[in-house]
DNA sequence: TCTACTTGGAGAGCACTGCTCTTTCCCGAG
DNA sequence: CTCGGGAAAGAGCAGTGCTCTCCAAGTAGA
């Protein structure tokens, strides 16, 4: 048998070798890297490839999956990081802060999850469990932050929106009112928004504090939120 | 007189068929397009476009500029569509809502403002200019805020952060608290992460009612930044 | 008006791409 | 020890950005 397995393990070295170094080339030539350069770079014919991954989308993919794991890993470590479990303000800037660090680390990896969708590439659905990792950790403060009964914000929310964070809510984080969530995400959408901004570059020649800024925003976020101090 | 300016006039039409037809492949195959078979929808050779435009890249670069211009239009327009000047809090909302129509109505050339950095392609200083009218629309109404006598933030902002919004004011908007200045950053932060997520189909299957929430989260924002009602 | 010059289009060609197909080879299970 | 299947190699196809040469047509000066 672990001749049998030999094959298999080879396969799953070759496999990860393959993407490494599509990751590296990720960096320089973004989404639209070359499968051909991929293999010349590992010292094989490209043809050879195909018996990997049959095709370049399906490289894409496997490489999208790794990215939301890496950085639901991240986001995750961030927050367990924070001893005191009950700091629940220490608890999501870290959460923030090792999303942002995570970005600044791998801004080619960042930018296929976030960036602009590849034209005719549709996300395939084994994707949307890594994918939610990273909010998940989130909500999972927002969770902690109800169990220790601080007051939660009292918007009113127009009905539809109101449904669809109870619909939210249902399949992540029972007992979270709607109008916690909705600010949640929001403060979701607002770390997305500062990571991308800066690392798209618009935030060139406008703001150079960049870990000073992000901070200040993340605390704003927390306390509108309602995580007290 | 009239014969030399007919070749210029001619060339005009021809580059802006040119860039009409780019912007038509733009929707399908996203930033790389093809020169191609843009030259073949025209009925004419890929070289003789290169008369026109030196390379590909320069094509992308008319594009964005184009790109920004007309988001920058529609934003001056959302915001003089309110006739009420003093109704600070209809303008803001009114841009807001102009710059997610706009997006809607032109995605592949919003991704192509916002999404990944293409890779090897530096924007030239000539964009800049562009691109900041939709941001300098927001901190026009900021400006008419202060001017309005209603109270701004108190924050308190780390020395780096305020001395890079003291420089942001010093270039567009003078008599803005640098306070105000960091919070409505924060505001076009947060226009852009809503926009974004549900242009690049990360609210797919979290959030139906996009334009509900959208509302939602700008109205929060307003109140954020101290527009009052 | 005739000529000299500039300009735009056409085509061939180079090096590259993703992907397919066929051929060869070698490991490992029977 | 044989032989089936997985893995690699190579040729080939249609497509790409871009360059170069060649030619027709429009423009400006005498």
């Amino acid at each position: 048998m672990s001749a049998g397995s030999l094959r298999a393990r080879v396969r799953a070295e070759m496999t990860e070798e393959i993407k490494a170094t599509a990751r590296r080339h990720l960096a320089t030539d973004g989404a639209n890297l070359s499968l051909r350069a991929v293999a010349r770079d590992m010292g094989m014919v490209s043809s050879a490839l195909y018996r990997y991954f049959p095709s370049r989308d399906a490289l894409l993919t496997a490489l999208i999956l790794d990215a939301y794991n890496a950085l639901g890993t991240a986001a995750e470590a961030g927050d367990t990081a924070v001893t005191d479990r009950t700091a629940l303000r220490a608890r999501w800037l870290s959460i923030c802060h090792a999303v942002r660090a995570w970005a600044l680390a791998n801004p080619s990896e960042y930018a296929l999850l976030f960036g602009s969708p590849v034209p005719e590439y549709h996300a395939p659905e084994a994707t949307t469990a890594a994918a939610s990792r990273t909010p998940l950790t989130l909500i999972t403060v927002l969770k902690d932050s109800v169990d220790a009964g601080f007051s939660t914000p009292t918007d009113h929310l127009p009905p539809t929106v109101h449904a669809d964070m109870a619909r939210l809510r249902a399949g992540t984080a029972p007992g979270i009112p709607e109008e916690l969530l909705a600010r949640g995400s929001m403060g979701w959408i607002q770390l997305f928004g500062a990571v991308s901004f800066e690392l798209f570059g618009q935030l060139n020649n406008v703001v150079e504090a960049r870990e000073a800024y992000f901070e200040y925003q993340m605390r704003h976020v927390a306390t509108t939120i309602g995580i007290p101090e």
